[in-house]
This record gives C-alpha cells, sequence and structure tokens, in this order.
DNA sequence: AACATTATGTTATATTGTAACATTTATAAC
DNA sequence: GTTATAAATGTTACAATATAACATAATGTT
C-alpha cells in the first residue's frame, strides 16, 4: 500500500524566490567550467541545460527533446541523449534514477556527493549536501568493503509546504502560490 | 569520466554459501507472510520470486519473462510487471531504481529501510539495514521538513571480492570462483 | 591545406513499462 | 451446489525510455 497524491495537472511554481537568477548563475557557472576545462558548450548542450533549468523539477529526455524540437529542427533522441551525456560526465546535471528524468545541479562546486529529496506533489527535487549521511555511508560501506563508484540517494515524499497543504486540507490551485 | 570495469561474459557465483537455503528460506517466508496477510501466492508470483532468488544479482524484467516463457507459454510483460507489482507490495522484493531491475528482499522482517550495495563488476547486490544511514537521513529529512514517502539508497562500485581481483589483477574467469 | 578529433545528423531498433478489455479462476453469499 | 462478487490472468496494442551504427559536418592541429 503506497500512500497516493492527486496529481495536479499544471505545475505552479511553488518556491517564491529569484528563479531567473538561478538559471543565470547556472549558465554562467556552466560557461566557466567549460572554459576551464576546455568542455564545449556547444548551443545544443547549453539549449538542454537551459531547460533543465527552467524549473527545480526533473525533466525527462523526451519532454527536453520535445521542447528542444521547434528550436533545432532536426533535433533526435540521441540529440537530447548525448546533451545530456556531457552534461552529466561535467557534472552539470543529475540523473534521477527512480524518475528516469534529470536535473540541473545546484551544487555549487558540483561535487557528486548529494541526496535527492523529490516530492510526488509538486515534482520538486532539493538537492542536499547531507554530509552526515554522506559519511553514515561511507561508514557502512567501508565495513562492507565495498569500493564506492557512484552514489544515488533518492528520497520520495512530501516538501515541506505540499506537506503543510495535505494537513490544512488546501487543495485548489491559487492555494499553491 | 566513469571508472568502467570489463564485462565478464558469464557471470560467476561469487559468494560461496549455501544458496539453497537462501531459496529455501525465501520462498518459506513469503508463505507465511502471505498465509498471514491472506494474500495470494499464486503459481506465477512464485515463479518470479523464485527466479528472482536464483542469484544475489538484480534480474530485469523481460529477462524473467523469458525465463518464463517456457513453464507459462501464455507469459506476457503485463504477467512479469503485475507479478513484481505484488511481490513488491508485500515486500517481498524489491525495485532496484538505478538498474531498472529487482531483487528478491533479504531482510528477515521486509521492513523497507535499506540501502544496496551494487557491484558493477559480478552484479551482485547486497542488501544492508544500514541504522545509522537511515537515521543520519532521517535526521536530514526533518531539517528539510520534508516528509517520506520512500527511500531508495544505492551505491554503485565493486565488491570486496570484486574489489580485491582488481587490485591484485586477475580477471580471468576461473580466478573469479 | 591535410589530417585528426569531436560533434551532430540520421535511421533503425532495443529495452522498459502500461492501458484497456476479455476471460478465467477463486472466494463469498445464499 | 449455484450464484454473485472479486481477484487474477490472458491478450492485444501501444507508450515511454534508451542505444547502436554509420554518415556528415564542424572544429582543432600540424
Ligand atoms: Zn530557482
Ligand atoms: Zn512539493
Ligand atoms: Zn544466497
Ligand atoms: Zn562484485
Amino acid at each position: 500500500m503506497t500512500i497516493d497524491v492527486p496529481i495536479i495537472e499544471q505545475l505552479p511554481e511553488l518556491s517564491n524566490h529569484d528563479h531567473g537568477g538561478c538559471i543565470a548563475k547556472a549558465i554562467r557557472t556552466a560557461e566557466q567550467l567549460c572554459i576551464d576545462r576546455g568542455a564545449r558548450l556547444t548551443p545544443i548542450r547549453r539549449k538542454v541545460l537551459e531547460l533543465l533549468w527552467e524549473s527545480h523539477r526533473a525533466v525527462k529526455a523526451y519532454d527536453l527533446l520535445d521542447r528542444i524540437k521547434p528550436l533545432e529542427t532536426s533535433a533526435k533522441p540521441a540529440t537530447v541523449y548525448r546533451a545530456l551525456d556531457f552534461l552529466i560526465e561535467q557534472g552539470l546535471i543529475h540523473r534521477v534514477e527512480s524518475l528516469n528524468a534529470f536535473i540541473g545541479c545546484n551544487c555549487s562546486d558540483h561535487q557528486h556527493e548529494l541526496l535527492l529529496l523529490i516530492c510526488n506533489r509538486c515534482q520538486e527535487v532539493e538537492e542536499r549536501p547531507a554530509l552526515e549521511v554522506m559519511e553514515a555511508v561511507a561508514k557502512e560501506i567501508e565495513q562492507a568493503g565495498f569500493h564506492v563508484h557512484r552514489k544515488a540517494i533518492e528520497i520520495h515524499g512530501l516538501c515541506a509546504q505540499c506537506a503543510q497543504l495535505s494537513t490544512t486540507g488546501l487543495s485548489s490551485q491559487s492555494d499553491l502560490i
């Protein structure tokens, strides 16, 4: 028995912050990082990154494709997946394993140790360094004699805001601003 | 840049333990649990569970399908996915999100709090309660005001045995026993 | 300019997962 | 036992996610 939450048709942008700033910062950081590394942030790769940053939600590859097609008429699945591969390699985005989706990396230094809090209601994903969790994981792994390549720590549930709305019984779209 | 390990054609059963015991115990436990709950462990569901327990590796849905077809000639994707849904609901198996695959649940009480250590070389998956990790996650989540439904904590890398083989430079199949 | 490398275009296909409705099988009520 | 109900399975069709393979174009290097 899983807890299911009604699907919201048109997802509102819950976090009331200067999201334009988020986007601008993400792109600026990516550009600098690619220059430093001699990696090429081509128009397609840049566009995919921008699309991923349109919200703090994970986005599916084929949704990206649909949104790129009007701009890059020759775009195909491979176009998108290649751009995603590049961005993941550079640590600029993350794959959300439990959603088969992708999200812009929000950690300043693009380190890969992180925990994702995924809201099942508003779909927002919060990326947290969660250092104590990482330490506990490191200990557990050491005990097991395991050698880590990659960690995927993904928590599904309700974000603070959505949990609040659930308990107060609000549900209409206008309540979500 | 990811660390890649040569693919082994025929995967050996690395863990030298009485695996027949694992299977028997898993099936026995499942039977009792279903009786207690009034859930029906039908032949198909039971077969899927048995197949998942043939190894300590995660198995893909379509691999299960291929292996069931000779026995249940009418088996189709839906057949397998329904059985998997049932087994997951009962807590008898887990979905490994980062592999799109499934594995028998090895925790005695079929609790859902666990960490998976996934070996990229031998493909074995170790399930660990990792209580300290769970506590750290709980704290982190509380700080964020998040309300958990489900956790997926999946660590990829090399198990102790495979890490050992990598450092000693062994690679041939016969070395893996 | 010639060459090598990297990125993209293009076609086709593989893999993973669901929806919808019909049929069968098991359980419950009478 | 027969009938009503619910649960499980059969069946067809398709949706969604992802990759392989090879051709072409753009970029970087000598
Ligand atoms: Zn933002
Ligand atoms: Zn939310
Ligand atoms: Zn075993
Ligand atoms: Zn291993």
